[in-house]
DNA sequence: AAGTCGGGGGA
DNA sequence: TCCCCAGACTT
């Protein structure tokens, strides 16, 4: 069978509207760009990715190499989101420290956070743990191999339980992440607006037809690493470099000279800018005053649990939270101010430091705090060396602010 | 369908 | 600055 045949056949079974006859035809030329050579050079997508993954992916990372799942699904979580370069600091410590579903499962939720710590996205940990709670009780710490099964594990969602089917299990089941839909949208020149259900429907159907179908034990971790390996090394976003890419010769986007239009996504993003007073209060033996944060809030669910200085939207509300705590007398030493973004917050932080004359002391309450401290005793005097060692899980603009040397 | 959730990297 | 990233969950 000549494999642009082959190709051909491929993107019929996409259901896209017909190839235009030229596109096609200068797709078998380029495929045959050498006449010395009568072997068909354009093989089936799937078979071209693979090809180009073992020679030109990448390998070695702490996760590859492996059919744990339990590792596969930690990378999985912490790649959410995040880059690898990213994931690189914090997975071989995580995995190091709770190398196991088990552990996972019996360490505090405390300690999950504070190996997330500065990773971001923390209901990813909460989940992570409340997931390898249920991995033990209801599968006896083995995984699922069924995908449904696995979706239905807190913070697992399709193209995660994918991924883990197919890189543990040889499952035929394809992922969707931003970098597929990014190369899955050039390579069919799909004009749909990713913003809406329906186009990420039909992305995830036509996806599945380009699938192995031979060898899947063995085809199917190749696959879905070169599907990530190349949006994130050659289809990236603003740069591709088609001239690297295999898929390039039957590349609809390219062929249409289009490959910076797709994939399509309308969005809106609006960053609402907010100011947090930080109290900073310090002992005589150099500790801080910690919170807990509470899961949920006025001012919204950012670092949701993790321990933060006490924080204000208004200087009086500050100074009395100050005064109830019997530190009227002391000056305030305001810090200046700087600036933290998040994906939906412009924050602008204000820290006011009080240095306590002698030790810090259990506080009777903690009232009139922005974030309401509905625990029992969730706040904690704790060595600012701890917290730069990385024992404590705080947001890292408080990590950050520590570095800079803030205090 | 829209909103929310962190942080870092790169152009 | 702005966009993007191995998404999932809630409303």
């Amino acid at each position: 069978m000549a494999a642009p045949e082959l190709a051909a056949a491929e993107l019929a079974a996409t259901e896209l509207a017909a190839i235009k006859p030229a596109e096609l035809a200068a797709a078998a030329q380029q495929a045959q760009a050498s006449p010395a050579s009568p072997t068909p050079a354009l093989a089936p997508f799937s078979e071209r990715l693979i090809a180009w993954q073992r020679r030109a992916g990448r390998h070695g990372l702490p996760w590859q190499g492996t059919r744990d799942p339990y590792r596969v699904w930690l990378s999985e979580i912490m790649l959410q989101q995040t880059q690898v370069q990213t994931v690189l600091r914090y997975y071989p410590r995580f995995v190091q420290t709770l190398p196991n579903v088990q552990q996972l499962a019996q360490a505090s939720e405390d300690q999950v956070l504070q190996l997330w710590s500065g990773l971001g996205y923390y209901s990813r940990a909460r989940n992570l743990h409340r997931a390898a709670q249920q991995v033990v009780a209801q599968w006896g710490g083995q995984f699922p191999r069924d995908p449904q099964q696995l979706a239905s594990l807190p913070g697992i969602g399709r193209s995660t339980a994918h991924a883990i089917a197919a890189f543990c299990f040889g499952a035929r089941q394809s992922i969707l992440d931003a970098n597929v839909q990014r190369v899955m949208a050039r390579w069919l020149a799909f004009d749909g607006d990713l913003a809406s259900t329906a186009a990420v429907r039909s992305l995830w159907q036509q996806a599945h037809q380009l699938l192995p179908r031979q060898d899947l034990q063995r085809a199917m971790p190749a696959y879905t690493q070169g599907l990530m390996d190349l949006g994130a090394m050659v289809c990236t976003p603003r740069k591709p470099d088609c001239d690297a890419c295999p898929l390039a010769a039957d590349c609809r986007a390219r062929l249409q000279q289009r490959v910076l239009h797709y994939p399509v996504k309308t969005r809106k993003l609006q960053r609402r800018a907010l100011t947090w007073l930080w109290l900073v209060v310090r002992d005589a033996q150099g500790r801080v005053l910690l919170q807990k944060r509470p899961a949920r809030g006025a001012s919204g669910g950012i670092w949701a649990q993790l321990y933060c200085f006490p924080s204000f939207e208004e200087p009086a509300q500050l100074e009395r939270f100050q005064a109830d705590c019997g530190w009227a007398g002391l000056a305030l030493q305001w810090q200046g101010q700087f600036r933290h973004v998040l994906t939906h917050r412009d924050l602008t932080l204000r820290p006011a430091v009080l240095q306590l004359p002698g030790a810090g002391n259990a506080l009777p309450s903690l009232p009139g705090s922005t974030e309401q401290a509905d625990a029992p005793a969730p706040w904690h005097w704790v060595p600012v060396a701890h917290i730069l060692a990385g024992q404590w899980a705080v947001p890292a603009a408080l990590l950050g602010w520590l570095r800079q040397g803030g205090l």
